[in-house]
RNA sequence: GGAGAGAUGGCCGAGUUGGUUGAAGGCGCACGCUUGGAAAGCGUGUGUACGUCUAAACCGCGUACCGCGGGUUCGAAUCCCGCUCUCUCCGCCA
């Protein structure tokens, strides 16, 4: 959420950043409702002062056995002015609460300003991108004729957009999980969570999710209760509605949760294999930290998932996401992007950003430095997508006879395998 | 699913014949005194938000907040209704 204090005193702020997104929302409606609710919320105080004073009194008379029926009754029309009035304020503070809610986050001055992807900075690449001496098969290919990858199966059980791991496959998912939790657990100092994979309203909300989102997500019928769409909601809520120490931040959490997506409006889009799926597994990293530490650690957060491929050594780039392509919570997001030799170009397998104290508006998530608490600042990243960490395994460490090549780092985690053959 | 109990400040815990209760008391915490130093003891202080004041902030002033949302009333932590959560017992279940 917005300062509304930035919008009232520096509208400029916000247009600039709308304009810079392509968003395009009526602030001057915003400011009208927020003068109307201040003026409203004066005037109802200013009868409560009357109120309290007048009860006080009364209470005097009647402790004294003495009649205030006259006190009373002049009371009565007060009291019938301020319910009025707080009807008012009750609805220009909602309709004020519902625009805010969809007014995306402000750039930061660094992330680079254009429409979609095509305006995305490349900021450094990393490894080789391999060659063959083969024709190169997709994961689909390499995954079904190994018998680890199904997707028939999948879409008998679920539809489209789900796959079925078996065997080795299955296995190569969960080595995934763990590799990837040992490393940021052991190494990078994060702290493990384990959280629900179904989250209420209030969370989708805090996160950022909600109200703009709700068709990208999976509702439970009947329940005030959505499938995660990705680890970041559960955990921008460990600390809603509290107020944190100086001394406990950073604070670094890294869970293990499935995604669920329902990939609305993306009909058409990556329908084959496993890149874009109504579930996927995800290790997400997440940091609460103080306005002057995010910026630091956003870059290692970015250093953090950028080693996950380089301990599986796949090829990747980072691209700084420009204005337009960037999330509506985000200040300034990050992307990996791994080379998948079956397309034959980059695509995503993480997203870090700093949504600053955007998040932290929305769950009133604060720290106390002195005596004011301050809005914290959050921050997120997949450390890895697993997934699509699968379909990079498979297809860049595939060789000729259709059999891959188990990553060094991975193999402890898969009972000493190394490669997945036929059979 | 059935029956019952409960939800008050960082924590514990008073307050239910409605009326100077933001809320007794205790603990914790901060500062000061005391001490060679510490403990004990003594004293003072110790929520948040919004509005207002201010160049801005502090201070001051005002308002709200006793799980959440409504209602009754001149006035609600206290009464009524709905919801959420927690706990106990029974049933079911991994």
């Amino acid at each position: 959420m917005i300062d509304i204090r930035i919008l009232r005193e520096s509208p400029e702020i916000i247009k600039e950043a709308l304009a810079k997104r392509a968003y395009r929302i009526d602030l001057d409606a915003i400011l009208t409702l927020d003068t109307s609710r201040r003026q409203t919320v004066h005037e109802v105080e200013q009868l409560r002062a009357e109120q309290n004073r007048a009860s006080e009194e009364i209470s005097k008379l009647k402790r004294a056995k003495q009649d205030a029926a006259s006190a009373i009754a002049a009371m009565k029309t007060v009291s019938d002015r301020i319910k009025a009035l707080e009807e008012r304020v009750r609805e220009t503070e909602q309709q004020l609460r519902d625009q805010c809610l969809v007014l995306p986050n402000i750039p930061h001055e660094s992330v680079p300003v254009g429409p979609d992807e095509s305006a995305n900075r490349l900021e450094r690449s990393w490894g080789d991108v391999p060659q063959f001496d083969f024709e190169v098969r997709d994961h689909v290919e390499v995954g079904q004729r190994l018998g680890i990858l199904d997707f028939d199966c999948a879409a008998k059980i679920s539809g489209a957009r789900f796959t079925l791991s078996r065997g080795a496959g299955a296995l190569l998912e969960r080595a995934l999980i763990n590799f990837m939790l040992d490393v940021h657990t052991h190494q990078h100092g994060y702290t493990e969570i384990l959280p629900p994979f179904l989250v209420s309203s209030a969370c989708m909300q805090g996160a950022g999710q909600l109200p703009k989102f709700a068709e990208e997500a999976f509702r439970v019928e009947g329940r005030d209760l959505w499938l995660v769409p990705t680890a970041e909601v559960p955990l921008t809520n460990i600390h809603r509605d509290e107020i944190l120490s100086a001394e406990q931040l950073p604070l670094k959490y890294t869970a293990y949760t499935p995604s669920f997506r329902s990939e609305a409006g993306s009909y058409g889009k990556d329908t084959r294999g496993m890149l874009r799926q109504h579930q996927f597994n995800k290790v997400e990293l997440y940091k609460f930290t103080t306005p002057e530490q995010s910026w630091d650690e956003l870059e290692s957060l970015v250093r953090d998932a950028e080693t996950i491929l380089q301990r599986l050594g796949l090829a990747y780039r980072v691209m700084t996401l420009s204005t337009g392509d960037m999330g509506f919570a985000s200040a300034k997001t990050y992307d990996l992007e791994v080379w998948l030799p079956g397309q034959g170009r980059y695509r995503e397998i993480s997203s870090c950003s700093n949504c600053t104290d955007f998040q932290a508006r929305r769950a009133n998530m604060r720290y106390r430095r002195d005596k004011k608490p301050e809005f914290m600042h959050t921050l997120n990243g997949s450390g890895l997508a697993i997934g699509r960490t699968v379909i990079a395994i498979l297809e860049n460490f595939q060789r000729k006879d259709g059999s891959v090549l188990i990553p060094n780092a991975l193999q402890t985690y898969m009972g000493g395998l190394e490669i997945i053959k036929r059979g």
